[in-house]
DNA sequence: CTGAATGCAAAGCCTTTGCATACGG
DNA sequence: CCGTATGCAAAGGCTTTGCATTCAG
């Protein structure tokens, strides 16, 4: 993986964002440094260094693809009308099952357990006129 | 909400599948029984069963919007490599979180947890090849 | 040098929508 | 009858990709 200015900015921009952005969002941000990137470029590294485990890429609902620099797994809170991401401030038990099969995996390869709540934010539940 | 028999023929379709499919499935599964029926048709019907409770829209991870028969919220594990979803034959404990701040919820409104696990399912799991 | 990365634009995939027509209640 | 639902096709949003060019090592 190769060194770029790209890369690096795309990166900067992300890691300052704790909103877990879409591509789009980082492309513009990204533009205020580097005026001639593509939207190309963006899509591009966020998957390489999603890949390379540089950055997540979040496994929730929603129609979009949205980045989050922090690695580390953590439960979200989407908002269905807005659309904005929050990171829960609270922990996940060890213990999430009950009465699981022991043998439930065999065969298979558990990788991930993603956790999200969706609901109304603050800001949507104060504005139902909007 | 009027009876109509692309209605009825749609939500057949999808209570006789458990894979959760998305609508090009289930278009092309009504489509035996009505040769004329339209995408735009299948799309619009999920959308509005879903809103009327009748059916699950999953929210979850992947690329496509997918579709559940079965009302009664649970956990899924879905294949990174081949999009699968399986229902998990477990329950969730009740109390999921540690250390939850009581007040976290004040001003949002709560109104549904999306668990899912993710990994390789068993026949991806046994062609590395493939 | 040489291959990986970029910019640009076109194509792709899935989903939504406008509009005239058909049909359920 | 009236208004919702349909079929059709076009448009839309987001993401990926082909290709010539640039650039990092």
């Amino acid at each position: 993986m190769r060194k770029t200015k790209q890369r690096d900015v795309i990166l900067r921009v992300l890691s300052e964002h704790m909103d877990h952005p879409g591509a789009d969002t980082i492309y513009e941000e990204v533009r205020k440094f580097l005026p001639r990137i593509s939207l190309g470029t963006v899509y591009r590294n966020l998957d390489i260094m999603s890949e390379s485990g540089a950055i997540t890429k979040l496994e929730i609902g929603g129609s979009i693809k949205r980045f989050d620099p922090v690695i580390n797994p953590h439960p979200h809170f989407r908002c269905v009308k807005c659309g904005s991401i929050e990171d829960l401030p609270f922990e996940i038990n060890k213990s999430l099952f009950s009465d699981k099969p022991d043998n439930w995996d065999n065969g298979r390869t558990i990788q991930n357990l993603n956790i999200e709540y969706t609901g109304l934010c603050i800001s949507c539940n104060g504005n139902s006129h909007s």
